[in-house]
DNA sequence: AGTACCACCTGACGGC
DNA sequence: TGCCGTCAGGTGGTAC
C-alpha cells in the first residue's frame, strides 16, 4: 500500500512509538530487504531514535551517533509496533527490540522495499535522484516541474525523480478529481487546469492522510474505495473503467476523462 | 526522453 | 478442495 499517505502514517507510528527509546537489539528474517553490513548495523545497537523525516515514499530515522536508517515499503511493506507480550506480527522482514520495552517491526510480504543506512536523507535523495516531496512543493515550483516534463500525465505524477510521493493508487485518485484523462499529454494542458492539478493533488494527498491512509474513511466522491472495472463513477452516472498504461492498471471514469 | 515490458518475490483471488 | 493463471499500491534495467 505504500505511497506517499501511507509512508507518512507508517512515519507518524514510529515517532509516537520510539522517538527517545534506545535500541537494545534486532533481527533481520529477510536479508535480502537489508542494504548495508551487519557491522554497519550493529552501531545502532545501545542509540536512541531521535527523529523521523519522510520524503515521497521513503521514510528516515535519526539515530543518536549513528547516521540515518531509510526505510522503503515496495509494494506491500509497512510498520507496527507491538509490546513484549504481543506476537511478532506475520510477515515481518525486520524488527527493533527496544531497551525500555517493546517492538517495531518493518513488514513486507513481498520482500520488495529496503532497509539501509544513510548519510541523511537529502544525501540519499540526492544520490538516488528522488525529486522534492509532493507535499513540499509550492504551486509555482509544480508548474516549473511540469513545464520541463514531455509525455503523459500520469507518468509525471508517478515520476520519483520529478516530485515524489505519488504511485499508481493515488495517481489515478488525482486526476480523476482534476478530470484528466491519465495519459492526456502535458502539451494539452494548459495553466488554469495545470493549477487545479496542484490543487487536488494537495487536497487528495492531505485528506488520505487525515483519514490515515485508510479507503473506507475517504469522502464519498473519492475514487480509490470504487477502483475496480464496472463500479459506478463517483461523479456521474458512468462507470468506471481499467485500463493499461507502462503494463500497470489504471482505473478512470472515460466520460470525466477525456484525452 | 518517453514508453513499454520484464524482473524482483510472494500472496490473494477468481475460475474451473 | 485444489491447482492454475492473473494480478498486486514499487523500483530498476533494458530496449525501442
Amino acid at each position: 500500500m505504500p505511497e506517499l499517505p501511507d509512508v507518512e502514517v507508517f512515519r507518524k507510528t514510529i515517532d509516537d512509538k520510539t522517538i527517545g527509546k534506545s535500541i537494545n537489539d534486532y533481527t533481520i528474517h529477510v536479508k535480502d530487504l537489508v542494504g548495508s553490513s551487519r557491522q554497519k548495523l550493529n552501531k545502532i545497537r545501545g542509540h536512541k531514535i531521535n527523529s523521523t523525516q519522510r520524503r515521497g515514499k521513503y521514510c528516515f530515522l535519526e539515530i543518536e551517533d549513528f547516521d540515518w536508517l531509510v526505510l522503503h515499503f515496495g509494494m506491500t511493506g509497512s510498520v507496527s509496533y507491538y509490546e513484549d507480550d504481543e506476537e511478532e506480527p506475520e510477515y515481518s522482514a525486520f524488527s527493533f527490540q527496544f531497551k525500555d520495552k517493546g517492538h517495531l517491526s518493518v513488514i513486507s510480504k513481498r520482500k520488495l522495499g529496503k532497509i539501509e543506512a544513510c548519510k541523511s536523507p537529502d544525501a540519499f535523495a540526492e544520490e538516488n535522484d528522488i525529486g522534492t516531496d509532493a507535499l513540499e512543493l509550492s504551486q509555482d515550483e509544480f508548474l516549473e516541474l511540469l513545464d520541463k516534463k514531455r509525455g503523459g500525465i500520469k507518468g509525471a505524477l508517478m515520476d520519483q525523480s520529478l516530485l515524489s510521493g505519488i504511485g499508481n493508487i493515488y495517481s489515478d485518485e488525482i486526476l480523476i478529481q482534476a478530470r484528466l484523462h491519465p495519459k492526456m499529454n502535458l502539451s494539452k494542458i494548459d495553466e488554469k487546469k495545470r493549477k487545479e492539478l496542484y490543487t487536488k493533488m494537495n487536497e487528495v494527498l492531505k485528506k488520505a492522510i487525515e483519514v490515515q491512509a485508510d479507503p473506507s474513511k475517504l469522502p464519498k466522491n473519492y475514487l480509490i474505495p470504487v477502483r475496480n472495472e464496472g463500479d459506478s463513477c463517483p461523479y456521474c452516472e458512468g462507470k468506471v473503467k481499467k485500463i493499461k498504461i507502462s503494463g500497470r492498471g489504471c482505473y478512470i471514469c472515460p466520460s470525466c476523462q477525456k484525452k
